[in-house]
DNA sequence: ATAAACCTTCCAGTTACTGGAAGGTCAAGG
DNA sequence: CCTTGACCTTCCAGTAACTGGAAGGTTTAT
């Protein structure tokens, strides 16, 4: 059994933030000492770090959680742990389009400006347009 | 004079917004009706415009607050300008690079994972891994 | 006169934590 | 036995940038 700080240092999280899953019941210690320390198991550690990982990959708490109950069903299907993750990729699509086009104006912007000591910048301007047609 | 929610509508943000940027100093409305109401002129109408348009670029308030200052201030260099974009730029390629791996990751993923009435689910097993060498 | 549609302020909630204060616990050293 | 330091606990506040809602004042029209 690990103490708090031991646990994560293993899993590589800060520990305000398992005890801040605790908090939510996203992922709780196995047990407590008898003076109230968390104490975390190898299975709330692989827990933990199955969250990690998830949570690396953007999924929001609410999705981890889903994919956790699913971890811990046996009977759960490969389908429905399929859905999560194709919602999350399209979801992943649509994000990485409205970068990059947010990149390329911005990239515009920057080529457009001489940034020198002069007073007249294309990106003001560019941000001043007084175009109405925009939504 | 326009009062905070045809402001709103012309600028394109929810009267909240105006409040809220009004409450932290942002942009403020031109003068108050003497019951207290909210009046927005055209210079504050642009302002509002003007951030809207930076926001939409993933600036933060408070980069959004400095390319406002420099826009109001008829002796800022272009040079100032620009280097707040290039920094914003520089960010914005990191994000994408993450946000690309993380993508390409998830398509493996979803591509490894049957998607059918099965128990045994690559996706899963692949958060689960025992990886102690991932930080 | 009163109803509808505005406006005001203030308080709470959102996401996923992070920081800090006040205080209890545990092992080692003197 | 006492103290010191490193842990641990809970709770409260703050972060970013709003959003929602309650309670109440104002304006306009009927």
């Amino acid at each position: 059994m690990l103490t708090i700080n031991q646990a994560a240092r293993r899993v590589g999280l800060p520990n305000k933030t398992l005890r801040y899953y605790d908090d939510i019941g996203l992922v709780s210690p196995a047990a407590r000492s008898p003076s109230g320390y968390r104490l975390y198991d190898e299975a709330s550690c692989r827990k933990l770090a199955f969250v990690r990982r998830v949570r690396q990959f953007d999924f929001g708490i609410d999705e981890t959680k889903a994919l956790l109950d699913l971890y811990d069903d046996p009977q759960r299907t490969s389908a429905e742990v399929r859905d999560i993750a194709k919602d999350k990729l399209a979801l992943l699509d649509t994000k990485l389009a409205q970068l990059r086009r947010l990149r390329q104006e911005l990239v515009l912007l920057v080529d457009a400006c001489a940034g020198d000591r002069r007073h007249n910048c294309p990106i003001l301007d560019h941000f001043d347009a007084p175009d109405p047609s925009d939504d």
